[in-house]
RNA sequence: UGGGGAAUAGUGUAAUGGCAGCACGACUGACUCUGGCUCAGUUAGUCGGGGUUCGAAUCCCUGUUCCCCAGCCA
């Protein structure tokens, strides 16, 4: 599997780890790791991490950790841990017995920024942040020292131990680095190491009264757990240079950060913060509303595991800025689904048909093929009658040209079942067409004619008797505009916000099969789309979820033919 | 305007001094009991300008554009 990967086809990280390998530099070893902050839902975006560091451990036969990266208690909920961890799960990674807290770790952070002190390297601050920020100068300006600076060591010491047992309040006082408060790099204009927060820690409790930020904590946890490559976003790459001075400070195992771009897909947003928004301000039903870009999301709506890391796997990793298609996400759900997905018959807007001369009580059983392209999925048996339901866009009164389906007259095949050709038109009184009637020919029970004649025609159906009633919810992009940041001045991205993005359907009939269908369960309902059982269905009501249509040739045809 | 990154078909990505390739999309056509799938084909690209070289997407110079950084967030 390993040897797919030829080297020139590798991305730049698995070169650079392929690579060290081949010098061990790290004795051969690879440990990476996932190191989410449990603030909030995992999103596609994420996905890409998790399999690129998941991903690389596997292909290399190192290990990759899950971390919960927890320093500020006053964000971080075990909710999310929770939620985290079942998302990387039902990814397909497994994370083994490493599965780490940075909280775990804050006596070790701590003793080492005591250790950072003796040697002259921190000092207890005592400016407010408001004169930090302007002491620390701009991007064009150096900053300049703190009158704290320069503090004795020993005073420090005390002070920062006072500062952990909590005799100090809020924001009164920080440990910062002593570094260069004229680096153009501001990030090394002595950075604030720790900070004192009287907050309810989700695992810690009240034991801390000072947390660590988050670049004297991502360091030291990389270090403690043996990384030896620390992948992480692009706007940490300023970061880097404090990853480095830390812990070469420090008597310590070293790892190397390499940066990548984020993951950004067209017609979603991948903020977490604006995420929060569509959720708290009622755009969407919860994290996991389906149209979400979050994982619970796109595993509501029935986006498969696999789908979602061949996703990762094909859209490849760089450092520069792009926006992904979200048809490459389709298109990945539906080579998975085409695969796995059981058929089966739905009709979302039915239109009943009466077969006149089918007898008025007979029922048959017809055998259907579950999935063609999975012959060992077998077969099943549809019941068929006098009375079926058919889609309604499958009849127009007056077909308009390279229209396959059924019109007055024109003869189709119901799939499995027979040739039908249309007798009649049923109206309302307005002219809306509520039903139609058909004949049917016996001798092409299955199917086939023995004539040999053939029709253009194949349609789904339903037999009226026998069908499940169901809902079905039909999503669209969340978003009108592939990018949802573009807006007008003063407007925001709720303004691009899709009105239609969600089409419910009360009363569709889909084939007795699916019964007994778990929530979750996936299946293609015939010429319509991917569907997945939504876990809001019960015993009395059935519930699907549009996953994706499926590639709608006839739909383009009509597009073309309305211009 | 300081510092750090980065620019290859419409989109995403390979090629690491030696034939610019792949995938998605779009468009033809074949096949078809899903207007699906599959198959065959078409389309279209190295940010601009100089230079080095037998040869440059790749090296050098220069310009342009885009992204990130001034939290006691991560």
């Amino acid at each position: 599997m390993t040897d797919e990967k030829t080297n020139e086809k590798r991305d730049f990280i698995r070169q650079i780890v392929a690579e060290d390998i081949r010098t061990s530099k790290w004795d051969g070893e690879v440990c990476t790791r996932f190191p989410p902050e449990p603030n909030g839902y995992l999103h596609i975006g994420h996905a890409k991490s998790v399999c690129l560091n998941f991903g690389i451990a596997a292909e290399f036969g190192g290990k990759c950790n899950l971390r919960f990266d927890d320093t500020n208690p006053v964000k971080e909920e075990p909710e999310y841990v929770e939620s985290i961890k079942e998302d990387v799960r039902w990814l397909g990674w497994d994370w083994e017995d490493r599965l780490y807290f940075a909280s775990d770790y804050f006596q070790q952070m701590y003793d080492y920024a005591v250790e950072l002190i003796k040697q002259g390297k921190a000092y207890v601050e005592e400016l407010s942040a408001e004169q930090i920020r302007e002491y620390r100068g701009t991007l064009t300006d150096p900053g300049k020292n703190s009158p704290w600076r320069d503090r004795p060591i020993e005073e420090n010491l005390d002070l920062f131990e006072r500062m952990k047992n909590g005799e100090f309040p809020d924001g009164s006082k920080t440990l910062r680095a002593k570094i260069d408060m004229a680096s153009p790099n501001i990030n090394l204009r002595d950075p604030v190491i720790y900070r004192i927060l009287h907050a309810e820690h989700h695992r810690t409790g009240r034991k801390w009264c000072v947390y660590p930020m988050y670049d004297w904590a991502h360091g030291l946890e990389d270090s403690i757990e043996g990384v030896t490559h620390s992948i992480c976003t692009m706007e940490f790459e300023n970061h880097r240079p404090l990853y480095d001075w830390y812990l070469d400070q420090l008597p310590v195992h070293h790892p190397q950060q390499i940066e990548f771009a984020r993951l950004n897909l067209s017609y979603t947003l991948m903020s977490k913060r604006k995420l929060q928004r569509l959720v708290q301000e009622g755009y969407v039903n919860g994290w996991d509303d389906p149209r979400m870009p979050t994982l619970s999301g796109l595993r509501r709506r029935g986006y498969s595991p696999a789908s979602i890391r061949n996703f990762c796997d094909v859209i490849g990793v760089n450092k520069f800025y792009s926006t992904v298609d979200m048809q490459l996400l389709e298109h990945c759900v539906r080579q998975d689904l085409n695969k796995t997905s059981p058929r089966v018959m739905g009709v979302l807007k039915p239109l009943k048909v009466v077969i006149e001369n089918y007898p008025q009580d007979k029922v048959e059983y017809l055998e259907a093929v579950n999935n063609p392209e999975d012959p060992g999925a077998g077969t099943r048996q549809v019941p068929f009658s006098r009375v079926i339901y058919i889609e309604q866009n499958d009849f127009m009164e007056e077909p308009p040209k390279k229209f396959f389906r059924l019109a007055p007259g024109r003869e189709v095949r119901l799939r499995y079942a027979y040739f039908v050709t249309c007798t009649d038109v049923v109206k309302a009184d307005n002219g809306e067409i509520i039903g139609i009637r058909c004949t049917y020919d016996p001798a092409t029970r299955g199917g086939d004619a023995p004539d040999g004649r053939k029709v253009k025609g194949t349609l789904h159906w339903v037999s009226a008797e026998q069908a499940v009633d169901a809902e079905v919810r039909l999503y669209e992009t969340l978003f009108t505009k592939e990018n949802p940041e573009d807006v007008a001045e003063g407007d925001d991205f709720t303004d691009n916000i899709n009105p239609n993005s969600l089409e419910v359907l009360a009363d569709c009939k889909i084939e007795p099969c699916v019964k007994d269908l778990k929530p979750l369960s996936r299946v293609q309902f015939e010429r319509n789309g991917y569907f997945c059982v939504d876990p809001d269905s019960d015993e009395n009501r059935l519930v699907f979820n549009r996953t994706v249509s499926l590639k709608d040739t006839w739909a383009k045809i009509q597009k073309k033919q309305k211009k």
